[in-house]
DNA sequence: GCGATACTTGAATGACTATTCAAGTATGTT
DNA sequence: AACATACTTGAATAGTCATTCAAGTATCGC
C-alpha cells in the first residue's frame, strides 16, 4: 500500500558517512548532508529523526565494518603474528591514503562529541570493548601457537596494541609520514614478540 | 595617556583554556567566554580579535606549558628511564584525575579543527615536533648512560612514545581506567629497555 | 582641570542552522 | 479507478552565534 523510497538506505549512510568523516559532526550541516545524499530535509527527518541520528546509523556501520575487517583477518589461516601486523599494516595504508588525512571516524567522534553527549560516548566505549576482546582472541591464538611468550597478559597486551593504533589516528592528522608510522608499527611488533 | 586594561591577560587565557577544554571549540560560544572570563565581547574582540584568536593564544599557552614540563623532568639529576616513566605516570595522573576526562587540548584541538583550519593545524605540527624532539633527546641520554640500547633509532624511540601518550590521551576519553592505563606504560617502558 | 588615549559596555546585526509541516505525489490493494 | 498509505518537497520557523559599533568611562601627562 504505502510508496517504496526512493532511495537505498545503505547507501545514504554510506555517503552521509563521507562527509562526517571529512569534516566531523558539528562541522556538517543538514545541508550538507542534503548535497552529499540527494535526500531533502524532510526525507531525511523521516527517515532518521534528527542529525544526531544520521550519525548514530554511520557510526554503526563505520564500527561494525572495522570490527568485520580485523576479525576476518583474524581468522586467516597461518601466523597469528603476521595477522597482527597485516591489520597494524593496513591501517597505516589507510592513514597515509590520498591527501585527506580524516583519522578514524570513531576516535574523531570520540574526541568531538563524547563530552556531551552521553549515548555516544556509550556507544564508542562498547565499540572499543569489542575491538580490544577481538586483538585479546588473536593474542591468545598467537600464544597458543607459541609466536608470542605465554606469560604475558593477552589483555594488557591488547590494550597496548590498540593504545598504538588510537595513536596513529592520530599521529596521521599531523604530518607523519608512512616512513614514522612503520617505524611504530616495528617497535609495536617488537614489543610483543620479545620474551 | 591611556586607560589600563582592568584584567590580567594570562588569567583571561587560562580561564578561556578550562573552557575550550572542556567543550571544545565548536561547543564553546562567545557567551560561554563571556561568562568565564568576564570579558564583555567588545573587550574581548578588542583583546584577541576573534574567537580563533582567543583560542590560537590558549593554544600556544597550553602547549608551551606541556613542553616546560616534559624538558624539567628531563633535566632532573640521575636515572633518564625514571624521567620517562615519570612523565608517563604523571599522563596517567591527569587523565583520570576527576571526573572530567578531557584529553589533551592539543590532541582534541588537531582531531576537531586540523582538516579546516590550516593554520591550526600548522601550529600544532610544529608543537608535535618539539615534543617528539625532546623525548630523543632525552632517549638519547639514556642511551650515553646505557639505560637504553645504544643500537636503537632514538628518533623512532621518541615517535612511538609519543603514539602512545596520544593513544592514551584518546582512551581516558573513553572509559579505561587507572588500571588500564598503568598496563600500557608498562608495555611501553618495558618496550623501551629492552635489548 | 583638560585633553588624548584606549578600555568597557551591551545592544544590534546579519548570517547560519536544525527542525517542522502542509501540500503534493507515487505505490499497491481492492 | 479509487483509496489508503507513506514518501517527497522546499519554504517557513525559531533559535543561536560571531562580530561590530557607538556611546560611555577611566587613566595619564600637562
Amino acid at each position: 500500500m504505502p510508496r517504496t523510497p526512493e532511495y537505498d538506505r545503505a547507501e545514504v549512510v554510506d555517503k552521509a558517512m563521507a562527509v562526517f568523516w571529512e569534516r566531523g559532526y558539528g562541522q556538517t550541516s543538514i545541508g550538507d548532508l542534503v548535497d552529499a545524499t540527494g535526500l531533502k530535509p524532510g526525507s531525511l527527518y523521516a527517515a532518521f529523526g534528527s542529525k544526531k541520528g544520521v550519525f548514530l546509523e554511520v557510526l554503526d556501520e563505520y564500527n561494525r565494518a572495522f570490527l568485520v575487517n580485523v576479525r576476518s583477518m583474524a581468522r586467516a589461516e597461518g601466523s597469528k603474528i603476521a595477522a597482527v601486523r597485516g591489520i597494524l599494516d593496513d591501517i597505516v595504508d589507510k592513514s597515509v591514503r590520498g591527501d585527506d588525512r580524516r583519522g578514524c571516524l570513531s576516535v574523531n567522534a570520540l574526541l568531538e562529541m563524547s563530552q556531551h553527549e552521553p549515548d555516544i560516548a556509550a556507544r564508542l566505549e562498547g565499540h572499543n570493548q569489542g575491538v580490544r576482546d577481538a586483538f585479546a582472541t588473536l593474542i591468545r591464538a598467537a600464544q597458543d601457537g607459541r609466536e608470542i611468550p605465554g606469560d604475558k597478559d593477552a589483555d594488557a597486551l591488547a590494550a597496548f596494541l590498540v593504545n598504538n593504533i588510537w595513536g596513529m589516528r592520530v599521529s596521521c592528522r599531523g604530518c607523519l609520514d608512512r616512513g614514522a608510522l612503520t617505524a611504530i608499527v616495528e617497535a609495536v611488533m617488537a614489543s610483543l614478540e620479545s620474551a
